[in-house]
DNA sequence: AAAAGCACTTTGCATCACAAAGTAATAACG
DNA sequence: CGTTATTACTTTGTGATGCAAAGTGCTTTT
């Protein structure tokens, strides 16, 4: 029988499928603007909003209100905490998953 | 920029981190029982019965209610779609996991 | 000037996760 | 033998979550 708790290290917030696609997105791309990850994920416009301010609120995400010309252009990237928080959590998968194999 | 959904392969079903510790759990032991699981998941009895019923609603777990002596033993093991649908659920994150690194 | 698009926020509802309490059986203790 | 504990759940209640849809304020297009 296995001998520890293979969830233990899993990081709460990155439960969510979608909050997991927008980390995953935010950690290869310098920055990421709202229309294409909402493209990227195929998620609605008020769901995905509601994870990126869950994902900011937890420090993993820092959000940039600009404009290209006149029109606003939000733009997302990881922070520190949050490249943390994520490398903890793929960590912790890539253990459960070699107790798989 | 990423160019394809990196959440697309995920199942619902594995959202949940005590559901996807049962099924990590399951796909390494021929079988196991009630207590073991609740303390390996360090989880409610209450809490872990219910995933431990979503599982088996879902057709990934089948459980076996036999006894030790007198007592009631039940057991739950993996079964044919559970390991189909956990395999691919742990090849969608590695592809995930893979765009990240 | 009207209609459409963008980037959200707000609202409302349905589903969920979870702890706690309840239950029914056996088992251990004195 | 009676009481208390333990096991393996089920039921219940509640707060949190996920999500679509509608609303808002701005810009852009026609």
């Amino acid at each position: 029988m296995a001998v520890n708790n293979p969830i233990a290290g899993l990081n709460k917030i990155f439960d969510n499928r979608i909050r997991l696609g927008v980390m995953s997105i935010v950690s290869v791309n310098e920055e990421i603007n709202f229309n294409d990850l909402k493209q990227l994920l195929e998620v609605t416009d008020g769901n995905l909003a509601t994870h990126l301010q869950t994902l900011e609120e937890s420090g993993f995400l820092k959000v940039h209100k600009g404009f290209v010309g006149r029109k606003t252009n939000t733009t997302y990237a990881i922070t520190k905490a949050g490249e943390k928080a994520f490398k903890d959590h793929i960590q912790a998968l890539e253990n459960m998953i070699r107790g798989v194999k």
